[in-house]
DNA sequence: ATGTGGGTCATAAAACATTCACAAAGCGGT
DNA sequence: ACCGCTTTGTGAATGTTTTATGACCCACAT
């Protein structure tokens, strides 16, 4: 098992390096972004267990990120520690308020900053980076799926499909909620591109046998759910 | 499992010979180098565990070294402690800031010494200096590499991305990832560039046959990892 | 100068996404 | 049970994106 992956969000690159250096040594695997928009970005493509956010930042505000952040469901629950200027504090309390679970008030050791991260991360230990459903095993760090043990070859769409149904089980879903969450943004796609994906990944699923893991819903949408045809 | 490697950075003949002595009788495998300059060069070659870096030196400064060596991942997490005479204690502070782990004040009792080195390496155990992966073996010391006994002949760089993919077996790493862990920083890099370096890293690894050890990722990136093809 | 290694580019080769047309299946009403 | 309408499954064609590769140039060290 090895240790949470973190992200920090720091515009001074000076301040940037000493934290991540500190926290690398720490063992954490650490990623930078210069600013919110990089963050947000970066968050969309690979969920970290733990954000360190710095409250001024060019662009898109540190609280803003947080608000963002929150108002989706994948990351509404992850943990946010927040960085801010002595006499920023008003800010710190609004940034609490606005989410972030805990704030350091700019000089700070980086032995408090160990303390909180270790704290956080203690509460709120990180996310799995696997997914499991029924015998189907979902390990987003290597990137591969299995099932009952044979290793399966998903294109990247698929993936991400899949990765969607997993974190939301025996949850069904139009194919324009699909759209929004498993694809990249900003492409405007054919609804029914959907059904050829969810075909593609039925067909990689359960080319070893087994019972067909997706549930179409009938003018709803499909659903991960281990249903048997009625007998 | 044989004692630490420690680099004393001195530029008193006869300080750093009493320092060395005194480490030696210890058990330490001690290396000296009289200014950053001949310091950072024997890093670039052979990482100790421990650097002892006096903070006068002539040429490059104490605190210019413990920055460059932050400024490399390969180096980034490598335990310093600092020397400084009395007086600079300020700058020991600013010492701990850069990055430094610990320092001492001169003149200091070897006893004190002795403590400091103890408890660092205690904090921060040697790393590993035989990587494996498979039938690959890395020495980290003698900066050899090789798969199924053969005796492989790698670039720097081809190097220090299979240094940093044997140290995280099976992730996937996207070239930015990649590009931050492996490559001198500040230099500005096409991501493209990192496909090259994997192939030429490929090229050496398989040229003796057997399966290709790196996984590409469509979208995402590369990982050190045995996965056979479908059959 | 000569060799080695790193970076970049152009191009080839894969892998993949999207769409479409048609078949198949579900569903409600009769 | 049958019909017609709607929705979903499927195969193939097409265009796009991403990766692999080979060649070239440059910098630096021998």
């Amino acid at each position: 098992m090895h240790k949470a992956d973190l992200l920090v969000v720091e515009d001074d690159p000076a301040l940037a390096r000493l934290v991540s250096y500190n926290l690398e040594k720490q063992g954490y695997m650490v990623r930078h972004a210069a600013d919110g928009e990089a963050a947000l970005e970066y968050v969309r493509q690979r969920r970290p267990d733990l954000i360190l956010l710095d409250w001024m930042l060019p662009g898109i505000s540190g609280l803003e990120v947080c608000r963002r952040l929150r108002e989706q469901a994948r990351t509404a629950a992850l943990p946010i520690i927040m960085f801010s200027a002595r006499g920023e504090e008003a800010d710190a309390i609004r940034g609490l308020d606005t989410g972030a679970d805990d704030y350091l008030v700019k000089p700070f050791s980086m032995d408090a900053l160990f303390a909180r991260v270790k704290a956080i991360l203690r509460r709120a230990p990180p996310a799995d980076k696997t997914l499991r459903f029924d015998t189907l095993v979902m390990d987003r760090v290597s990137h591969k799926v299995e099932r009952d043990g044979r290793l399966l070859s998903l294109g990247p769409t698929e993936y991400r499909l899949l990765e969607f149904l997993m974190l939301h089980p025996a949850q069904v879903f139009s194919r324009e909620e699909l759209l929004k969450h498993a694809w990249e943004r900003s492409s405007f796609v054919e609804l029914r591109t959907v059904d050829v994906h969810i075909r593609r990944l039925r067909q990689t699923l359960n080319e070893g046998g087994g019972v067909d893991l997706i549930r179409t819903v009938r003018a709803r949408g499909y659903a991960l759910d281990k249903v048997q045809d009625q007998d």
